[in-house]
DNA sequence: GTCTATACAAAGATAGAC
DNA sequence: GTCTATCTTTGTATAGAC
């Protein structure tokens, strides 16, 4: 799905890799603020300064985890056919992993911390449905607002309806 | 402009008031991370525990400033004439006060902590230009994704363009 | 690379005197 | 309502044994 040298993981240890999958789960169970380096340490089964033998620190963590969300991102959002369904998927993919998601798009984006052209492939399928770049950008950006709004229940009804993706999907069609 | 009982600051005593302007001082020049009880009582020019007197804890405090961005921001979309113009004065917002506007729309709303009809009101301008719930709600959520998306620094070209916004513009001409 | 032990600096928060 | 003193959690870090 992702081309091999967009991978986050790429060059990762397999003690690495363990901490990035025990990071995520805590991370999805309980957000990333309630992630802190003694629970993920007790989590991978080892004392929490030996974590600092395999990262820098907590937000190189957080670099990985980022990677790895848009890396999944971009693979399900293709193949990229309508609007309608890339929507649907973009929205899908909020949905199932909100605080992975949050993780990846919410504050600013450390670029020099992901794999070179990463961010870009991820979000190319805007592009490609819209066939034009400011179109793409509106288009991304409008279906993050509708994703990061329903995640956070910031929806005066508790959650978006079905009707407003919709909505947002037929000015774009 | 706002009307009298949405007014977050309505009962606040004077010192609730002077600690409100501090904490929002040090939020528009540090962001809400780096706002510490320790240095908004500086600020005040009292001491730490003191805070606690005039409110319950920091989320006690972020709810008045919440409170304060929806209620100026509501106020500055008004008077509603098009969309192009009410996404302009959205834009302008963000802009003026990053700041308070990710700390008023990012992550869960408390919304027992704000006046009641306060989040409405706010957000009426954009049932207005639409005249349709569905509508304002996308158009919304398009709105503050560019928003957030800009002054986070996340649109791969560091800002904006003007044109993005004018490409969502059109689309909900 | 892992461990134990230890330390330090934020930061939110509380208790109790005045 | 203000103070001083204190507690806890957490990220981060170091030293030194194995």
């Amino acid at each position: 799905m992702i081309p091999d040298e967009l991978d986050p993981l790429r060059s990762a240890t397999p003690r690495a890799r363990q901490i990035v999958d025990a990071a995520r789960g805590l991370l999805e169970r309980e957000g990333w603020d309630r992630v802190t380096m003694r629970d993920l340490a007790d989590e991978v089964g080892i004392r929490a300064p030996s974590l600092y033998k395999h990262f820098a620190n907590k937000d190189a963590v957080k670099a990985v985890l980022v990677g790895v969300a848009l890396a999944e991102s971009g693979a399900a959002l293709r193949p990229v056919t309508d609007v309608a369904s890339l929507l649907a998927a973009y929205r899908a993919i909020a949905r199932a992993h909100p605080d992975l998601y949050r993780l990846a798009t919410v504050g600013p984006l450390d670029r020099d911390a992901l794999p070179a052209g990463l961010e870009e492939w991820s979000g190319a399928p805007f592009f490609e449905v819209t066939g034009d770049p400011h179109a793409a950008q509106a288009l991304w950006a409008a279906a993050h607002g509708m994703a990061i709004l329903e995640i956070d229940g910031r929806f005066p009804t508790g959650t978006a309806p079905d009707e407003t993706w919709a909505e947002l999907a037929s000015k774009f069609a």
